[in-house]
DNA sequence: CCTAAATCTACACCCAACGTCAGGTTTAGG
DNA sequence: CCTAAACCTGACGTTGGGTGTAGATTTAGG
């Protein structure tokens, strides 16, 4: 029943132009469940899946020729033991950069917040004195 | 005795071509410290470390504008009250970006970890099956 | 003193990742 | 059936973050 959306849903939903989905497209990024005889790109909920993934991947700093090489193993059920290894590889190695880089993240912030008590302090005492 | 060294020597420690060295200069995320007659440029170690400062916020995603609106609070103290107050809005900005950051990337590591767990479940069963 | 290596400025160019615009086509709803 | 809203393609423009190159100047070492 899950009924199909055009690009113009899609692209509200997903909060990126539909430019941006037809440039995607051209990369491999991601295709229409259907595309009718006179050209309407119609699609399902893995499309929305699709580019939340390659939002969240682009987030960790990777380009969107990288992106493509990854994005399937997210969607794609790989036959075969052989294939299943591969994607698991992949995937650990993506879960490796994910936490290096939830530490930094976090070391950053609280770096922030160290930064934000010292300066609340002298304003605070500047006031004072 | 902290000696003074050329763009070639600084680029080189740096990790980064002379040429980006210039063009930090012109956006204003570093000088030389001292800069005699003819032209050339003598830097000290404090310019190795905004270098590298700057790779670790790009990591995070802050874009070469948004350094510069933060780079000196490693490095200078803001004088006056008014400057403090601004140091302290560009930090609190920060922070909030850092969080949601934070929190999307913590849900992508937990997508990634149950979609290793699958992975994992399935070559198993694979194996075994 | 002379020369090779390092540096200087200025302008042009590059790539990724889109955005804009124009002109034509399609579709849904009244 | 008609029309506005949605969509199409293709070409060109833009922005960020640099890189390349040319021609001149400077410096250090022999």
């Amino acid at each position: 029943m899950s009924s199909l959306m055009q690009i113009g849903e899609l692209s509200e939903r997903a909060n990126v132009s539909h430019r941006t989905i037809h440039y995607y497209e051209r990369l491999g990024l991601l295709r229409p469940a259907e595309r009718e005889g006179a050209g309407y790109r119609y699609y399902d909920d893995t499309a929305l899946k699709r580019l939340e993934k390659i939002a969240a991947l682009k987030r960790l700093g990777l380009n969107l020729d990288e992106i493509a090489a990854v994005l399937d193993l997210y969607f794609v059920d790989a036959t075969g033991i052989k294939g299943k290894e591969k994607v698991l590889e992949i995937l650990q190695a993506q879960l490796a950069k994910a936490d290096t880089h939830l530490h930094e993240l976090t070391a950053f912030k609280r770096d922030l917040e160290d930064n934000i008590a010292r300066m609340e302090k002298l304003i605070a005492q500047a006031q004072q004195g």
